[in-house]
DNA sequence: AATTAAAATTAGTCTTATCTAATTTTAATT
DNA sequence: AATTAAAATTAGATAAGACTAATTTTAATT
């Protein structure tokens, strides 16, 4: 039905509609795929005629209600395939995203809808991130940031932010997964580096950086 | 590291080095694909310069090692999948085939040994065919026919050698799957139909060819 | 051996998806 | 308003993988 190429740009289109509320211009497009801003307009145009998008100067580009059908169920499929990778293959939750990404693109009538089940039907993905449910819609999504909090909280882990390797290896090592207890003793005033102690362990200090890449409930 | 195509050549030339010892020619391959046979002859070229195989206007052509290990890991993939649509997600095995043509292409390490440890190390796709181990070895592959056996024979199904929709479709109203009972009590001299029981059911009459594409053990 | 048919190969075209370089349009700043 | 910078677009090129049509090679048959 749709390329690899058209699946990937839907579903950069989405997340980008999904950030904030600015408007998604080909540059913007262009650099969440890592591509040249030349190349997306040329997909632009292909998309338009595909009625999978719409593309006004003023507005930039909107997913149609089709596009948008499409793009959800693409991420739905990469949230689900993330649960079994890691819940029945034992995949590490650093390891899963890639392989999520060439799994994404599987097409098979009910193919979510069975795995869906499969899985019991799980909310969140192994990085906190909301699963679309089979009718498209989101399980809250949860968006305060560990950065935010004020000094004294207490509060567990929701989601990560930045699932890059690089972050999710460092949270492994320091034992943060989602659902983990992180309590803020203290903001410090240099550089906004936060002291929390994690499941009323020791205290540790991390960086303002890391505290903006958690999502708290 | 390779693309889908060059996989799907070398599984292709896998399949039919299988068979018979017949020489694998670009005509067969592009047969086998559904391709012209000029753009067999690129691709030959192009794997002959990666060294996935070798050609031989006498010989024909022929897997190198390093091509036989990349299209048993496909042919592994291909099957381990199969068992998990239809164990774990509830397919029919009528339905696998064309997902796993897809899923047999996701490549990650160790994806392939996580699968099999998952599934149970299963030696049989659910087609009867025969799931390559790890090492890449195969376990016993059977070839005795239906079509071969003599009259009052009792035996079991232990692989379809068709795989199309149509067949297996037959063979789920008929209520034969892999470890069926089947008995043969007659062969019908004008065209070799089959007088057969199912399980020990009435008695049923299914056709010569019928017969060719099921193996018995 | 000559003829014919089939198989293999070559030459050239097409589509998809990408790129670079050049140009035009839009936005920001003096 | 003029200038400058950034963003968007156009033009043209490239690579992969497929195709058709033409040609050459090989095999089969008279
Ligand atoms: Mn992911
Ligand atoms: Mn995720
Ligand atoms: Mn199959
Ligand atoms: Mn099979």
């Amino acid at each position: 039905m749709h390329t690899l190429s058209e699946e990937n740009y839907l579903k950069s289109i989405y997340r980008l509609s999904q950030k904030a509320d600015e408007k998604i211009t080909p540059t913007a497009i262009a650099e969440s795929l890592g591509n040249n801003a030349a190349s997306v307009v040329d997909m632009i145009r292909k998309l338009t005629e595909k009625q999978l998008i719409e593309y006004d100067k003023k507005k930039g580009v909107r997913l149609t209600p089709q596009g948008l059908k499409v793009a959800i169920l693409i991420v739905r499929k990469h949230r689900l395939w993330e649960v079994f990778l890691l819940e029945k293959l034992g995949y590490h939750w650093d390891e899963i995203h890639d392989i999520a990404e060439e799994l994404e693109h599987i097409s098979a009538p009910t193919l979510a809808d069975r795995l869906d089940k499969f899985l019991g039907f799980p909310e969140y993905d192994p990085h906190g991130d909301p699963i679309p449910k089979a009718n498209g819609k989101l399980p809250k999504t949860y968006s305060v940031k560990l950065a935010d909090v004020k000094t004294g909280t207490s509060c567990r882990v929701a989601a990560v932010r930045d699932t890059s390797s690089a972050f999710l290896q460092y949270l492994l090592k320091l034992n943060i997964g989602i659902g983990t207890q992180i309590q803020l003793f203290e903001i410090i005033t240099f550089d906004q580096s936060l002291v929390i102690s994690i499941d009323g362990g020791e205290k540790t200090t991390v960086s303002q950086k890391f505290g903006e890449n958690i999502l708290i409930s």
